[in-house]
RNA sequence: GGCGGCGUAGCUCAGUCGGUAAGAGCGCUCGACUCAUAAUCGAGAGGUCGGCAGUUCAAGUCUGCCCGCCGCUACCA
């Protein structure tokens, strides 16, 4: 899972690539059987927070502060369902995080060099390359920033410019030797080109991206800052002041959050059953833009500590877009999502959201969307199966399962309908196909439906109730299964369901086969699963005028 | 500019190693049904797979160029 900046709320693009993939897939797991351990949480290092903090001119840890419990909120009303959701700013992490360093240093990944960059008097600090602007030397544009051109578009090192300034004070910045730790990432090409290359059932456009990557020959790269934000060196011969870069920290929580969550079950070596046993698999659900670092950068440090277990895969989705744009709340594309929460059911939310997950391509995503896709596909299809049969079962024979009879070719097709439908959905689960996942499990509801069509038990009901019952337990039979198949997607409607037909969900996810419904049993009560979502519910006009206003925004 | 990627039915998307008549859902049309949240079921219409050229017995699928679009550019992808 990738760990968000705690810097703003966050939005659909966020859920639909990172974090309803993970929870779905945690969930289908623990359908299976398997112990899962789900642990993500808030990067408060990142430069985006002490950016954010000049800004408002408040100290990081407020930042913090505010956005966290945000995150936290989201995974409940969502049901999400982390076995930890932390911080980078926990005494664990530090540890952590200090421990790998000394280990990247006893194993000799790590060096000490002296460069040579800007420094700000009046700041008082060293500035970063984006932190100082000139002279473009090579087209004379005015505004260059220290990494690039805006204009001729050439990278550019800080100490290209002419009349050089810092952005933060506007003063001219001087040279400054600084020291510090470089970590020999070189030394990784060859083994991660190898273990790359040989990954199977990756998605294509991770592997191509993290080759293409490496294939141009990674160079050494600086693992420390001038930073007092962030975790320290645990060494102190380069002086104070020195942070470690936090994109190397923030990735080293998925060993620290393990360990965090261990310790306050009261078994503080549990994490090593998910890091070094070699039979434990490891899935980083992220967005596109997190590829280096799940499947380069990270798996280098991973090889250069020794020890742990490289990742299994990283199902790494694509964008979901607005008006074809990248959702990001900073640019005002998308909406936050906690907009999302106070109109929609939470499964209808996560069912909208999970057929439109981009896993191979970028999805484009709108209001109109969500609300087309709730209404016309989940209530119309699954949603409406499960009140027909169900009321018919209670005006026929008083809410109480029928006692089949003998059983057709159509019912024997219907039943055996659901046994396949269960093994489709787990084997595209299996290969982390979320999306199709979920369009076979809808399919098997149409199967369903096409079932009671052919059936039509309220005609055989004027005539002959025992075909009658035995219709409506064997349909009883397809939506049991099916909500079964559906779970991962659709928890909290799921467990209704299955709880409704009397199955007891006594883990945290049904277990991963067909339940048989009793007959004789009463049904318990159960309304409609979903609220149809009227675009009256929304501000006036708001639906159209939003898709609308978001594609001249971008 | 560099790097990565995208352009397939009205809409959102699938299309594995190039090979049976190009697929799904929704929408639309027609029909059936009336148990059900005007839901469901069946049938059908609709695509020169961005354009041009090439490789091949055969290309949505490979190569080149062009057009359009998007993302990343984190102290060098």
């Amino acid at each position: 899972m990738a760990w968000p900046y705690a810097t703003g709320p966050l939005h659909l693009g966020h859920i639909g690539g990172a974090y309803l993939p993970s929870d779905i897939y945690a969930r289908f797991r623990r359908s299976l059987g398997d112990d899962v351990l789900m642990v993500s949480g808030s990067d408060v290092h990142g430069t985006p927070i002490t950016v954010k903090a000049d800004e408002l001119g408040w100290d990081p840890q407020e930042i913090v502060d505010k956005y966290h419990p945000e995150f936290l909120s989201y995974w409940r009303d969502l049901e999400i369902d982390f076995d930890l959701f932390t911080t980078t700013g926990t005494d664990t992490h530090k540890r952590v995080v200090q421990d790998f360093f000394l280990k990247l240093l006893e194993n000799g990944y790590l060096y000490t060099q002296t460069s040579e960059q800007y420094f700000d008097d009046e700041a008082g600090r060293f500035l970063p390359d984006r932190y100082v602007e000139g002279t473009c030397p090579h087209c004379g544009y005015v505004d260059a920033r220290g990494d690039q051109c805006d204009n001729c578009g050439k990278t550019l090192d800080p100490t290209d410019l002419i009349d050089p300034k810092s952005k933060l004070t506007g003063s001219t910045p001087v040279l400054r030797e600084t020291e510090h730790y470089y970590w020999k990432l070189s030394a990784f090409n060859e083994p991660l080109l190898e273990w790359l290359t040989t990954r199977e059932g990756w998605r294509p456009h991770v592997v191509n991206f993290a080759v293409g990557m490496v294939d141009g020959g990674l160079h050494d790269r600086a693992f420390t800052r001038d930073l007092d934000w962030g975790i320290p060196i645990p060494v102190d011969d380069l002086g104070p002041g020195k942070s470690i870069y936090v994109w190397w920290e923030a990735v080293m929580g998925y060993l620290s959050a393990p360990q965090e969550w261990a310790e306050k079950q009261g078994t503080p070596d549990a994490w090593k059953a998910w890091w070094e046993d070699p039979e434990a698999e490891s899935y980083y659900f992220v967005g596109k833009d997190n590829i280096p670092f799940h499947a380069v950068y990270w798996p280098a440090l991973i090889m250069g500590h020794g020890g742990l277990n490289l990742p299994t895969d990283v199902p790494a989705n694509q964008y979901v877009t607005f008006g074809g744009a990248k959702a990001s709340t900073s640019r005002g594309v998308g909406r936050p999502l906690g907009w999302y929460l106070d109109r929609f059911e939470p499964d209808s939310l996560r069912y909208a959201i999970a057929q439109a997950f981009p896993e191979s391509n970028d999805s484009e995503l709108t209001d109109g969307e969500i609300v087309r896709r709730i209404n016309d596909e989940l209530v119309a299809t699954w949603g409406n199966l499960v009140n027909r049969v169900v009321s018919m079962t209670n005006r026929y024979f008083d809410g109480v399962v029928p006692q089949p009879g003998v059983l057709s070719e159509a019912d024997d097709t219907a039943l055996a309908s659901r046994t396949a439908t269960l093994q489709d959905v787990s084997d595209l689960l299996g290969d982390v196909k979320l999306r199709a996942g979920i369009a076979r499990a809808m399919a098997g509801a149409q199967e369903a439906n096409a079932y009671l069509s052919d059936l039509a038990p309220w005609t055989t009901a004027k005539t002959d109730m025992e075909r009658t019952g035995t219709t409506l337990w064997v349909a009883l039979q397809m939506i049991a299964g099916n909500a079964v198949a559906l779970s991962p997607y659709l928890p909290r409607t799921s467990r209704k369901v299955l709880e409704a037909l009397g199955s007891q969900v006594t883990g945290r996810a049904p277990v991963w086969e067909a339940p048989e419904v009793s007959s004789g049993m009463k049904l318990g009560e159960l309304g409609p699963l979903f609220a149809k979502v009227e675009v009256a519910q929304f501000d006036v006009g708001q639906v159209d005028a939003t898709d609308a206003e978001i594609e001249v925004r971008t």
